[in-house]
DNA sequence: TTTTGTTTAGCTCTTA
DNA sequence: TAAGAGCTAAACAAAA
């Protein structure tokens, strides 16, 4: 029996769940990102069933866009007050379901935990990986020429204003894709990090910026230098043409073709780490990192409201090309790049 | 005040 | 059988 298409379940519960629901609503935006009160919206309109007790699914799908790691917020743009942030899907969570069909999950998305512990020193490397992919060099000229337009058109659309300096001091390094694949030097002394780990908490990280870079766009890696597919990948997916894994192709194409949505920044929700990373909530004490106390790795990845968190400086800086490597190596989701 | 967002907890169901 | 996924309720905070 033919499956019901989407508009045909009238008053029965449809066989979605509620983060397939939402990846529906955000996948069908134009802009592939969506206010909460859209996404409600999309859903009541293609799903009668969900126009009643709103107030018990509403409150379930708002826990399932702060829970799972698949959805990210975006701010507003000055130019879009309202209420509440856009919210968009994870650049690497484009394949979460299966055969592109909403009605099942692989396997739940989560951001590098393993990655994150390595990090902070808590678990040891790990040596036996593949290697990572290589970037054509017709990738990287294209990746670098959208990575400045991007930037350029950022910073025109006035998303680097109104920074504190030291906000803008945090980034010494302008933002090229040499210098974020390429071995990073040793910042210099008066900057407390060398990568756009961004001192600011929330989402006034994702505004964090200095001169030519975006920390917007480097957000998703969490302050961590990104393997040169994930940063296409994260390239591609903010001008609205990346989903997940695609094969060499559709990759090539998808870099080559023109894209429409110059000035949307890509954004990251806080994290275990970029909460660990941040030493206060208030933005009056960035200055004054506290001790780093874990007391689990489960309260490291799940740290409480009023968990210490590590300070700035305690953070690995630089990474050394071994490590680059090694960590390249540690994303299978990112270096798959063959046809399916 | 309402809406939005975060977090915790407990439950059921499915899967390995 | 344990772990993971999903759903629901609820408390609470912050923002508009």
């Amino acid at each position: 029996m033919p499956r019901p298409g989407r508009n045909t379940y009238n008053d029965q519960k449809p066989p979605y769940s509620y983060i397939a629901l939402t990846a529906m609503a955000i996948s069908a935006s134009r802009e592939k990102m969506l206010p909460l009160s859209d996404i409600y919206k999309f859903i009541m309109e293609k799903f009668p069933f969900y126009r009643q007790n709103t107030q018990r699914w509403q409150n379930s799908l708002r826990h399932n866009l702060s829970f799972n790691d698949c959805f990210i917020k975006i701010p507003r743009r000055p130019d879009r007050p309202g209420k509440g942030s856009y919210w968009a899907l994870h650049p690497f969570a484009g394949d979460m379901f299966e055969n592109g069909s909403f009605l099942r999950r692989r396997k739940r998305f989560k951001l590098h935990q393993q990655r994150q512990l390595q990090q902070l020193g808590l678990l040891p490397p790990d040596n036996n990986l593949k290697q990572g992919y290589e970037m054509t060099s017709f990738m990287q000229d294209e990746a670098r020429m959208r990575l400045q337009q991007f930037a350029a058109n950022a910073t025109n659309a006035g998303y680097f204003n109104n920074l504190s300096q030291s906000t803008r001091q945090t980034y010494k390094q302008p933002f090229t894709i040499e210098n974020i694949i390429a071995p990073e030097t040793k910042p210099s002394s008066t900057s407390s990090t060398s990568f756009p780990v961004s001192p600011l908490p929330g989402f006034a990280s994702q505004f964090a910026v200095t001169q030519n870079i975006s920390a917007n766009f480097m957000l998703p890696f969490h302050g961590l230098r990104p393997t040169e597919s994930e940063l296409l990948s994260s390239l591609a997916n903010t001008y609205g043409q990346m989903n997940g894994r695609v094969s060499a192709l559709e990759y090539y194409n998808s870099l080559k073709s023109s894209f429409h949505h110059p000035t949307l920044p890509l954004p990251i929700k806080p994290t275990a780490l970029s909460a660990a990373a941040l030493s206060s909530k208030s933005p009056e004490n960035f200055d004054k990192p506290k001790p780093l106390i874990v007391h689990s790795v489960d309260s490291l990845l799940k740290p409480s409201k009023d968990e210490h968190s590590p300070p700035l400086n305690k953070r690995p800086e630089v990474l050394s090309v071994e490590e680059l490597h090694r960590y390249n190596s540690d994303r299978p989701e990112a270096m798959v790049v063959s046809a399916r």
